[in-house]
DNA sequence: CTTGTAAGTGAGTGAATACTAACTTACGCT
DNA sequence: AGCGTAAGTTAGTATTCACTCACTTACAAG
């Protein structure tokens, strides 16, 4: 009875609700139960585009992998100097949380910690990406010369990883009662501030 | 048949159970069975001591939070100077996480998130007090002329804060490849020297 | 209009889930 | 020694979990 939708669609579909239900239900809590009510279909229907619920998770893997990538690449390709490169990858990926806030909880869950090795590999790569991307950044800026070389780019790139998980986790305790873009940016600006007055002190 | 103990010991023994398990299996995956299992009683016997799962997570956020007050007072009285002691305070916290590798993924599950509310607060006050003890120790250094003036003393707490999630979250990823402690002080140090660099500057 | 395919259904599976009730027995106290 | 208490057990409950299977039917191509 109800209208049917090519698989690719209807993938995609099952997808995005598991990201949307994964905030407010839980990544390890949520069923493929809630999934199909969520979108209208039956249970059932959700094993016919994934064989298991494993490689559920990995599609949403590759969903969200391309998402951050390619917002990446766009704050990269649209900043002029290094500097904003630097302040537009930042910021890209706070609105990707504040976007899909279910993905710093997707880091901690035990489908990707404990029970599906290949999620783990796949969130690790991209994490290390974006550090690469933000040490690329950096050492830009330094051969710039806007910013000193007393700090060696891959720690500052770990720095900067954590100035957005850190905030994000206050964010989600905090019940989302900040905006998470403008609160990050401006510790950024701290951040930038303090690895930039290091100029020539080294 | 089973030796039997004081509610008192088995109550320890439960809440140190699911801690050990809580990283293994996962905080919203751990059953009553799995924790009932490792202690070698049935899982019936863990509603004796406890009268709903929602109430033995409040008591093992009790034992975390009574550990790292602990942790953090000795921390501060220990050392001498603010610095030493700004220091110590991250060193305690590293430890605690490298001693019950579950707390990264204790405050990002869903039992905590969505479904206990209390225990989301008892949290949240632990995080706030701890990066108050931060920003107090750095308004002494600032005091002791130790350090610049240039970034307010609670933005640095939350950079620091930052600095032992976002190591913590990369040791977890990495399937702890690394002495979480050892790197956390590492980055410390590095973040420390450019608090420290900014004197004079601002 | 017919027809093949694939999207979706309905009804089920065994295993787990938190939790309960009625019982047994180990242990401390006198 | 014996007795009361409380720590533990066995055997359940209703519900939910991921997943299966036989089936129906919407839709697009010829």
């Amino acid at each position: 009875m109800p209208s049917r939708k090519p698989a690719e669609d209807r993938k995609a579909e099952i997808v995005g609700a598991l990201l949307r239900l994964a905030d407010r239900i839980g990544p390890d809590r949520l069923t493929t139960n809630d999934i199909a009510r969520e979108i209208g279909i039956t249970q059932a229907a959700i094993f016919r585009h994934f064989p298991t619920k494993a490689e559920l998770w990995l599609a949403v893997a590759e969903v969200v992998a391309q998402r951050l990538e390619a917002a990446w690449l766009q704050a990269l390709a649209e900043a002029a100097t290094p500097q904003d490169r630097l302040r537009a990858l930042i910021a890209a990926q706070l609105l990707q949380i504040e976007t899909c806030p279910a993905l710093p909880a997707i880091l901690h869950s035990r489908e990707l910690n404990a029970e599906n090795a290949a999620l783990r590999d796949r969130f690790r790569g991209l994490l290390l990406r974006f550090q690469g991307h933000l040490a690329d950044t950096i050492d830009d800026m330094a051969a710039a010369g806007a910013i000193g070389s007393a700090v060696r780019s891959p720690d500052a790139a770990v720095l900067l990883t954590s100035l957005v998980q850190g905030v994000a986790i206050r964010w989600s305790l905090g019940s989302r009662g900040f905006a998470l873009q403008t609160e990050g940016l401006r510790l950024f600006e701290v951040q930038l501030g303090l690895l930039a007055g290091k100029v020539g002190a080294g």
